[in-house]
DNA sequence: TTGTTGACTCCCG
DNA sequence: CCGGGAGCCAACA
C-alpha cells in the first residue's frame, strides 16, 4: 500500500490550494514545485490519501495528468465526479475527459506572495519518466 | 535489502 | 490517436 509522509502530503495540499477555480494543474507540475516533476506519482498518492474532511478544503479536482486528461486508473468512481466538479467551476472537459491546458492550465502562483518559496518555473517540465528501452 | 504498488510520465511502434 | 512498456519515487512488508 504505497503512501507518502504526512509532511510531503501537506506540502502537496498547500500547493494545490493555490490553484484558482476555473484552472487546473498537473501532478508533474505540482511535483516540480516540490523539487522535481518525477514526484508526480507521490503527488498522486498524496491526493489519494486525502481524508474526506480535508478534501473539503483542498481543490484536489483541479489536478489532472500531464497529457491533459483526468486520471482514472484504479478508481472509476472518483473520476466522473471530478469531471462534474470541474465543469461546475467552468473548466471545459470534453467527452474524453480532456481539458485544454492552453486555456485552463494554471500558470503558477504568480500573484501569490509566497511564490518565492518555489524555485522551479511553471511549465518547465523537465523530462520525467524518460529513458528509452534500448537507450 | 528486495519486491510491490499507485489519482504519473515518456517513448515507441 | 492508441496501447504497451519501462523509468521514477516514496513507503511498507
Amino acid at each position: 500500500m504505497p503512501s507518502v509522509s504526512r509532511d510531503f502530503a501537506e506540502s502537496v495540499y498547500r500547493i494545490v490550494c493555490m490553484v484558482p477555480e476555473g484552472q487546473v494543474t498537473t501532478y508533474a507540475q505540482v511535483g516540480t514545485y516540490l523539487g522535481s516533476p518525477r514526484l508526480a506519482r507521490p503527488v498522486g498518492n498524496a491526493l489519494r490519501q486525502l481524508s474526506r474532511a480535508r478534501a473539503r478544503d483542498v481543490p484536489w479536482q483541479r489536478v489532472i495528468k500531464s497529457d491533459g486528461t483526468v486520471a482514472v486508473r484504479g478508481d472509476y468512481t472518483r473520476a466522473p465526479r471530478q469531471v462534474r466538479m470541474l465543469r461546475t467551476e467552468g473548466v471545459a472537459v470534453d467527452e474524453k475527459w480532456r481539458v485544454p491546458l492552453e486555456i485552463h492550465g494554471w500558470r503558477g502562483p504568480n500573484k501569490v506572495p509566497a511564490v518565492e518559496a518555489f524555485p522551479a518555473p511553471p511549465m518547465a517540465r523537465a523530462r520525467a519518466g524518460r529513458r528509452s528501452k534500448n537507450d
